[in-house]
DNA sequence: CAAATATAAAAGTATCACTATCATTTGTGA
DNA sequence: TCACAAATGATAGTGATACTTTTATATTTG
């Protein structure tokens, strides 16, 4: 998967930008500045102020390309599950047995990001670290019916629904499989920042990623042929 | 549970506010009117201002009682998390059976709240909506850890522990119970967010409650004994 | 080279989080 | 009932921030 890929660009709903930061230095600019920033002071704290003085541009000229904090937000967030789909589409080509493919999936959804790379101006492991402790609050207000009406959380959705179709593959006669995707995806981001937070909210075992192991336990448990179900 | 109780009335850790909202009208007014605003606005709409004008007071009194928005917010979900370990506490008195116990418990901790009453000014129901959309932006910020350390999460973090106590009587060799428990709970309120707003990210059967039965069919399964474990 | 476009520079508005001051009300104890 | 303290109200003020507007200066492109 490393190092001769075609040049691949992760394409985000245009909905969420005035101008697609792909388009210009500048643009480019922003989303490593505010990629870095975000990271370092947290959501609330980090301000269009502060990253036009890092990066040397003004407020107004970041403004051109979103039209408040929280697009920009969306725009990461959205970019990092696309690119987590791509990582899956990668992760599970030529994996024929769907047990495989899922506990794949399952570890690329659940682990923490180590590298960094493919796609010159974003820092993988940073926006991890985002969409860990930030994302949630990119849906998690009063405008996510409008924004969904629009296509926003669609990149998302998707790569929900096509978790689900393996776990489907493996047991077609399992209900819940959209809702065990999404608490999966979820639940890992809490239980990494509880690790690192709020210990005692999670069960720190040593050597192993026991985040990645109590996902698979519980994906795969769940989804088990019961008797007469 | 319902009408003959001694007068409770539930504790909240005391560096959360500045004056016990408990001990006035004032005190009461605020925490009822925050509940009926939070809950319409949403905590990013919601100010300190638009709240004095509602209970016809003034921001500067209502800073009397809480240092900032945050700490009314981490008020408001520590309530809720005591008044739910007080609810699991009665709902689980007199059962002997782990299992059954720990069904009630997932019940309690995941089922849409429909009574409002025991404790005068709380609208109960309101306050269970809140924790949904708003509890994680009390804890996903830049200052849980000072704020952990001064004891402000201990409400939630015991709530897992008791929860988490059941599943050990059950399976004692288990080894992510606080994990679970912990997943369990977030689990169950962004299912009950995705179900209003991103319903892709669920499955709505028609009928019965499908988080619910999700959540104990997870449960359950994730803690059943395999052969040599 | 001219015209369009992107960016910078600077100033301005509205709101908000939070503080400070002082007057008024209310409750309490002697 | 008076005297005092505590709680609240009224009002103003500060500094940040989200976002806008205008104008000047680069930079690109045809």
């Amino acid at each position: 998967m490393k190092d001769f890929l075609p040049k691949v660009s992760i394409k985000v709903n245009d909905k969420i930008y005035l101008k697609d930061p792909e388009s210009s230095e500048l643009g480019r600019k922003i989303i490593a500045g505010s990629i870095e920033m975000i990271e370092e002071l947290g959501f609330e704290n980090f301000t269009f102020g502060k990253l036009a003085q890092r990066i040397s541009s003004t407020e107004a000229s970041i403004y051109r390309y979103f039209e408040s904090k929280h697009y920009l937000l969306l725009y990461l967030v959205t970019w990092y599950w696309s690119w987590m789909e791509y990582r899956l589409m990668f992760g599970l080509a030529n994996i024929d047995s769907p047990e495989e493919r899922l506990e794949k999936a399952i570890t690329l959804l659940t682990e923490q990001v180590k590298e960094d790379g493919a796609f010159g101006h974003i820092n993988e492991i940073k926006l991890n670290k985002i969409v860990i402790c930030e994302s949630s609050k990119a849906y998690l207000t009063k405008e996510v019916d409008t924004e969904n009406r629009e296509g926003i959380f669609s990149a998302y959705k998707q790569l929900v629904a096509r978790v689900s179709d393996i776990v489907l593959e493996i047991n077609p006669s399992y209900k819940y499989s959209h809702m065990l995707v999404s608490t999966l995806i979820e639940g890992a981001h809490s239980q990494r920042f509880f690790a690192d937070h709020l210990p005692r909210l999670t069960d720190i075992v040593e050597g192993e990623d026991a985040i990645i192991e109590f996902s698979k336990e519980m994906v795969f448990q769940s989804i088990k042929k019961k008797n007469g179900k």
